[in-house]
DNA sequence: CTCAATGGAAACTGATCTGTTTCCACCACC
DNA sequence: GGTGGTGGAAACAGATCAGTTTCCATTGAG
């Protein structure tokens, strides 16, 4: 009735961004308001706030995905470069001066308890984006991409930790860490050339 | 009464514990009750919650980083070497199953206003280490000090969060990637022999 | 038109939130 | 033996918390 989309999309829209925005703190009461939907709805959609807090993450964790990965488009971009990506568009999405730290880490650091239903689709999802930099990684023929991949995660994580404290702009400091990264690890921006 | 300390330690010290392991948003009431005050006497040594939340923070952070940065008995240590150490302590941190991220990045993670006074407090300190990092890497004589100073600081914000979203021991990752990035910056482990 | 299902509005539970206030026990000082 | 200050216990304010329930308007099917 308020919109067009049904109860359930438009709880899990309004829960993703208000679960972002101010936490997984703020009240049902709130969220449902914002929703157009009656608590009576949600409580029959959802068990509880707590699975809502996790089905609206999951809900948005493609999304956030798409948002960081070059797309099937892009398929002429180096391994290299689709990782470089990633941490470009992390840039960006800081410069627009509503972020507020990767919602995963967010969510999980908020919650504490790493059972909360909440926590393991966060684990979930982060565990894709090292998935994302391993693909890639072993398309470019690095040495040991695991470990790698678990680095440029940690390089995303902290540039987002950054991002939170400072409430600046990056300045790119999260790609030129991965950068140099992968440039000590033998995955040069010339690699295409060489070979 | 309830311990030797004046109440305003006994609050400063609970809330500090509190705060981390069970967010900000714990109420005053579990608060008080854990460090045997009255709402009362709180409400006479703090101005408000806020406050109390920075103050605690406050002081607890010369001691979170005492307990990372090694202290003036480690002057035989390399700079590269003092450097490591926080990354290896962080290390030994998580390993012990209670942490929960790190303090300052966590305050400001859920209380997402940058201006609130405990964000203020916790950017203070996340510089401090910052800084601890510069002056090291300027002593190894490194060629951009001040990038590499905030790039090893994202590595320490990166394991931190790695390490709240997995809820596992890192296993030396950080260290490790710290490492990499100093050697590729031309700061190795033999420096000191090639002198 | 009738009937049943959907779902919003809002009252209600009992607990908790921040912050204020009252009252009283204690304790050092005179 | 008073006296003033400190500080704990607890009631209080008004708001909000998660979750349940009642009531009613709408709507699509028969």
């Amino acid at each position: 009735m308020t919109t067009s989309a049904t109860p359930r999309e438009r709880l899990l829209d309004a829960a993703g961004e208000l679960f972002y925005r101010d936490g997984v703190n703020i009240g049902v009461d709130a969220l449902c308001k914002a929703a157009g939907v009656s608590k009576k709805s949600m409580y029959q959609l959802f068990r509880s706030k707590d699975e809502l807090i996790a089905e609206s993450l999951a809900s948005r964790g493609p999304a956030y995905q798409t948002l960081l990965q070059p797309g099937v488009e892009d398929n002429d971009l180096s391994p290299r470069e689709r990782i470089l990506v990633v941490f470009e568009r992390q840039d960006a999405m800081v410069a627009t001066g509503n972020y507020l730290g990767c919602p995963l880490v967010s969510t999980a650091v908020e919650l504490k308890n790493p059972e909360h239903p909440g926590s393991v689709v966060a684990r979930h999802f982060k565990q894709q984006l090292t998935d994302f930099f391993h693909r890639e990684l072993v398309k470019a023929g690095a040495e040991d991409p695991s470990t790698l991949a678990v680095q440029l995660t940690m390089i995303f994580d902290g540039a987002s930790a950054r991002a939170v404290v400072r409430a600046q702009p990056l300045g790119g400091i999260g790609a030129a860490t991965a950068s140099a990264l992968l440039d000590a690890a033998g995955i040069h921006a010339a690699e295409l050339a060489l070979h």
